[in-house]
RNA sequence: GCAGUCGUAGCUCAGCUGGAUAGAGCAUCCGCCUUCUAAGCGGACGGUCAAAGGUUCGAAUCCUUUCGACUGCGCCA
């Protein structure tokens, strides 16, 4: 992916440089370097943008400072326009003030900022039937969808994929339990996922009960019995993998529509089951693999990643067995270039022996496949699991949340607003909180999760921007927008600066994409967020008597809310329009 | 044992393609609602950037080593 030099303000200081230093001291520099090197200042007194001049200190034979005293007094009285306010040598800084309305005008949130890019296919969200979604699987979902939304913003096209796992022994062990030791009713009938979640939980532990037992050879008799006859694809044991497998997935269903998260393609593991195991023995026929121990795969230990392991010696396959066939499903289904694995860093090794494998079987789009990795979501003793059964259901954090949104703040408009916009509302708080919450943190971090932590919803949240967004949306419902304005009277620090702000969204997006970081756009947005809360407690807009300054404010107020509604869009949370 | 990620204020984190005085939130304490939504604003308190070396004009940021936490490493997914 490459990107454009796509803001308009740094171009142009970029430009004004390039020239004074070109006729300065006759040297010639790219403009995309210029443009790299400008920098944002510590302070705001000190400029909105800053070069700083050490990189040709060496070439010039000048020292850093010397270099932005000369070009301070070549650039001094550029512009007959008064797009730059000052610019003033500070050290090794040439410090440049611009105005307001030069910024002002070149705000963009259109998101064209992609010079050219690859089709890609993105896979997040592997969640499994059988089991239980907790605020683990949140993570993924939230991190995944984020990083779809931006670079679509960004002008990539795009392939959004999921791929669930419906097979397996987790499944078997939840039937065993669901036959043997149930009345195989569920105690509510919308929220038969969930129990059945509860079912694996319980199997599982009961299995490891009965280990040592006599019990335990019957068990796993019945265990393989469930997996053959899945495989199968017929008996009784098949017929109730399907039934319940529905349960799972309505359960799915139910969290990706409360999350608004859509997939172009859904794939099963049980659909490429058969045929990943069949790639994989043509591919050890051609002689590309080897045999140990009954079993079969790849030594690549030249590459230090040990040896992949891709048939059992029973003949089925593995994880990474059907993640070669899957890759391969995916250039070919949908025409991509890209592939892009949004899975957490456990499966590191995974991936790399998925990857190195793909490329000695000649598969040239193995270069092509990049692992997005991200931490776990943990309790305080330790790590989620549903095996284990230290979880917390995805459902218990909304319903807490939803509830302490309308308790604290919402039920005082009981009687003012419709029941339904008070619920629409808290729904719409909750998921800031929580997509919020999960985009905030450098997904190389893990998040340890605290429910009472959670349910604080002010300070660095994400209804402290969607607060922001209903302030300004109440302040415009009282005013008319004017058509035309004078930002030149936009003098104020507080003005500046949530100015400048809005200016770098694009470069965040650019960032964001760069990195594959969802949290450097959640820390933008509170600092905008941030900034418009301090304009807006020394400034004010709708109670001012200068009818033109209002009108320049309220402009401001509005940019403001939509770079807010749209960086929030693109981690997947809207805004109330009152809250 | 080998590999990877992380270590910044009491707690949770930004900052890391080297560059200006290391910033937020929470917690604690103190101010601010007869004026645009107090889910807010301002202030105080709080840091040998795990430790030691190295590279550099300059290191929280790059390199090396050590310590600590977590994760992964052939018949689970």
């Amino acid at each position: 992916m490459e990107f454009k030099l796509h803001n308009p303000v740094k171009l142009y200081l970029s430009e004004l440089i390039q020239k004074a230093i070109s006729e300065s001291f006759s040297k010639d520099i790219e403009l995309e370097e210029i443009y790299s090197m400008l920098s944002i200042p510590p302070k705001l007194e000190n400029g909105d943008f800053a070069f700083g001049c050490f990189k040709m200190s060496k070439d010039l034979k000048k020292s850093p400072p010397e270099i932005s005293k000369v070009l301070s007094e070549k650039i001094k009285e550029p512009n007959e326009n008064n797009y730059v306010l000052s610019i003033t040598a500070m050290g090794p800084y040439l410090n440049f003030k611009l105005s307001a309305e030069f910024i002002l005008k070149n705000i963009c949130l259109t998101g064209d900022i992609v010079k050219r890019s690859e089709k890609t296919i993105i896979e997040f969200s592997q969640p499994n039937t059988h089991k239980e979604m907790h605020v683990g699987h949140m993570r993924n979902l939230c991190l995944g969808d984020a990083i779809i939304k931006l670079h679509r913003f960004a002008g990539v096209e795009t392939i959004a994929t999921t791929f669930p796992g419906d097979v397996g022994t987790h499944v078997a062990k939840c039937l065993w339990y669901y036959t043997h030791y149930t009345d195989q009713k569920a105690p509510s009938e919308d929220r038969k996922g969930a129990w059945l979640g509860t079912l694996y939980t319980k199997g599982n532990n009961l299995l490891e009960e009965e280990k040592g037992t006599a019990k335990e050879e019957e068990n796993r008799k019945i265990l393989t019995q469930i997996l053959k006859e899945i495989e199968a694809g017929s008996g009784k044991y098949f017929d109730l993998w399907q039934e319940t497998r529905e349960w799972s997935i309505d359960l799915m269903k139910d969290v990706y529509k409360w999350a608004d998260v859509e997939f172009d393609h859904w794939y099963w593991e049980s659909t490429v089951d058969s045929d990943s195991v069949k790639l994989i023995k043509e591919y050890y026929d051609k002689g590309l693999f080897i045999k140990d121990d009954g079993a079969i795969g790849i030594d690549l230990s030249d590459y230090k990643l040990g040896f992949c392991l891709l048939l059992k010696s029973d003949g089925t396959g593995l994880y990474a067995t059907k993640d070669v066939e899957l890759a391969r499903r995916k250039f070919q289904d949908h025409n991509v270039e890209r592939s892009i694995y949004v899975v957490d860093n456990r499966q590191a090794l995974h991936f790399k022996q998925v990857f190195k494998t793909l490329e000695i079987m000649g598969f040239e789009n193995a270069k092509n496949c990049y692992h997005l990795q991200y931490e776990m979501v943990e309790l305080p003793d330790g790590a989620m699991s549903s095996r284990k059964g230290n979880i917390v259901p995805l459902q218990d954090l909304i319903d807490n949340m939803q509830e302490k949104i309308k308790n604290d703040y919402l039920n005082k408009y009981i009687g003012e607003w419709d029941q339904t916009e008070i619920e629409e509302t808290a729904k719409e708080i909750a998921k800031g909180a929580i997509k919020f919450g999960m985009n905030k943190i450098d997904p190389n971090k893990k998040i340890v999760f605290d429910m009472q932590e959670w349910l604080k919803l002010d300070g660095e949240s994400g209804p402290y921007i969607q607060y922001v967004y209903a302030r300004i949306q109440s302040m415009l419902a009282k005013t008319s927008i004017p058509e035309s304005v004078d930002f030149t009277l936009l003098t104020d620090a507080y003005e500046g600066n949530l100015a400048l702000h809005l200016l770098n969204f694009n470069d965040i997006i650019e960032k964001a994409l760069k990195e594959n970081k969802t949290n450097i756009l959640a820390n933008y947005l509170y600092d905008v967020a941030k900034s418009f809360n301090q304009f807006y407690a020394n400034c004010p807009v709708l109670k001012n008597d200068n009818e033109a300054l209002k009108n320049a404010r309220v402009h401001l107020s509005l940019k403001t809310a939509k770079t807010l509604s749209k960086g929030l869009e693109l981690l997947g949370i809207k805004c109330p329009s009152r809250m």
